[in-house]
DNA sequence: ATTAATGCAAAAGTTTTGCATCGTT
DNA sequence: AACGATGCAAAACTTTTGCATTAAT
């Protein structure tokens, strides 16, 4: 039984930054702000556009190079969906990994996590000699269509 | 029960050519027979290094291109897997979908279904209101240790 | 003879990098 | 003062496209 002690993830990135010699920058900070502010998987333009907001003259490269940061970390985790673009989401530390069920009509993402699909992904790999060591599992859909929030089509 | 005969994926080729009025040139039978006798997934680069065996002067262009009409012909299948490129592989029409699992150690891809995950996973997009048209799930992990055909690392 | 396809080079889209300068430690 | 980080522009990388030319029908 792990004691739920909340880490804020400010602390994590100052420690890790200052433990490898490294520098916090106000440009660091405000990205990191809206990185964890977010509730959303954020492509790194859709970062720079909020961060932006704050200071115009951030660049994409420094987006880019706070988001490999801040993977490094281990405060935040990238995917490549079915589009082009890879998607950076909050890392949560101990908590379960999850997979996507994503919206073709309004590009919603929602998270799940199923035990017996995780079972039997281990049961095929052992059943195929091979030891999973990381998966990616993502259903493509439509949600209900009615009450669907920010229809694109 | 849907008798099994073998379609030849040239006839499929040659029909949907002359059917929208296209051509069947010298270039397009190559990258297909090409594409046809790879008994693995191939980006575009690779395919350009092999068709380029035959004929040095094919451009990336055209197998691009090519690979798109094998694709509307619904006889290749592109996927994206975790790197970047994407690869194709052959589409066997009535057979079932499958799902991939990938070797870290060796790039091999071997193929499978799960009934039982297939069910899950629309039970799932049930309880969450979408209705699926698509899922994509892929395992990463490492194949028997000692008898890798073709390690990397 | 039509008109689609090719090859080339240029463009597009995302991510990375070199470099002079700036800012944290 | 030292040296890591920034911004910019250019490069890398995969895929697409415009266009003059070639070739299949």
């Amino acid at each position: 039984m792990t004691s739920d002690i909340e880490i804020d993830p400010r602390q994590v990135l100052k420690d890790y930054v200052s433990k490898n010699g490294l520098k916090l920058t106000r440009q660091r900070e405000l990205i990191a702000e809206v990185f964890f502010a977010a509730g959303a998987h954020l492509s790194a333009e859709e970062m720079l556009e909020r961060v932006r907001a704050e200071d115009a003259n951030i660049s994409l490269a420094t987006v880019y190079r706070t988001l490999k940061l801040l993977t490094q970390c281990g405060l935040a985790e990238p995917h490549k969906f079915a589009d082009n673009h890879t998607v950076y989401e909050p890392a949560r530390g101990d908590e379960e990994h999850h997979d996507h069920i994503i919206c073709k009509d309004c590009d919603q993402i929602i998270e799940f996590f199923d035990e017996r699909i995780e079972r039997l992904q281990e049961e095929i790999a052992k059943r195929l000699g091979f030891e999973v060591v990381d998966h990616r599992m993502e259903l493509y859909g439509r949600c209900s269509k009615t009450d669907c929030p920010n229809k694109k089509h």
